[in-house]
DNA sequence: TTAAATAGATATCCTAAGTATACTAGTATC
DNA sequence: GATACTAGTATACTTAGGATATCTATTTAA
């Protein structure tokens, strides 16, 4: 485990290196609203790509909100609507190479709560390491 | 880069880990409110555990705001309220064990930023990767 | 000695975000 | 012709959060 005493501020950013804005409050404004990561979790973890999936797979979820949100993702890039057919109108949403990348964040999110809360997640409330949970995360294909 | 076309479920749980919950859906009931991981980023990595120092810090946010997630973040142990100083009241925010538990999550936020909004997070414009951020974290202490 | 500034919060009001429920159009299946 | 599927919309309502002001207690400065 880590140590806070050693230095004032633990991780400090390189000084050197000049910011405009935090990284996260920039990535929250994306990613901070409430039910977006559960969808990238649908959408980029589970592959559910189908609107009528995503409001069954999250179903407090409501088709307004689900909508709102994935057209937020959408225009800025971490998302995409592939339109499989016209009339009926049948679209996938799929993940960009930009949304690939949040796919660390909800990993470290995972390990959070299989670590801290087993009890809520895993029936046998043991809790677990991202290791055990994604065992092809150690031997990549 | 990962392929995503290799597999169905690109990452699939491991089969015999039997869930309650799905760890992301229980985890962002604690950390998905609004303003909380910015509060935490200031808590965990700037090492502000002031309440003023933090309503200063985040100047959009309220006090309002600011206590009601201060208790949410207490009550589930993220965080701790020390008590430097009784009548008048002088508290210090701490992180818990638990809490330092939630920087892998700030850290791949700030990775996610610093890749896909380097426009707005530095003033050169130049994304970077997280080692390039906090060199310290591939020589630890 | 009185005012200003600091600390850590609260209270009130009001808007924006999210929820509930029902509904749409177009097509396929029973 | 009824039902159910697709991908959404519409309307009304509730709650979370924002704006602003206030609180108690203490220290500092004029």
């Amino acid at each position: 485990m880590l140590k806070a005493s050693n230095s004032e501020a633990e991780y400090a950013i390189y000084a050197a290196v000049k910011l405009k804005n935090c990284p996260i409050k920039v990535v929250m404004g994306v990613l901070g609203k409430k039910w977006t990561v559960l969808i990238l979790r649908e959408i980029a973890l589970h592959k559910i790509g189908r609107f009528n999936q995503l409001c069954r797979s999250i179903p407090e979820l409501t088709p307004r909100v689900l909508i709102m949100r994935l057209h937020e993702l959408e225009k800025c890039g971490i998302i995409q609507a592939v339109i499989v057919k016209d009339k009926p109108r049948f679209v996938r949403w799929t993940i960009t190479e930009k949304g690939h990348d949040v796919i660390p964040i909800l990993m470290s999110i995972i390990a959070f709560g299989a670590k801290w809360y087993a009890d809520e997640v895993f029936e046998d409330h043991r809790p677990r390491t991202i290791n055990e949970l994604y065992p092809e995360l150690n031997s990549p294909r």
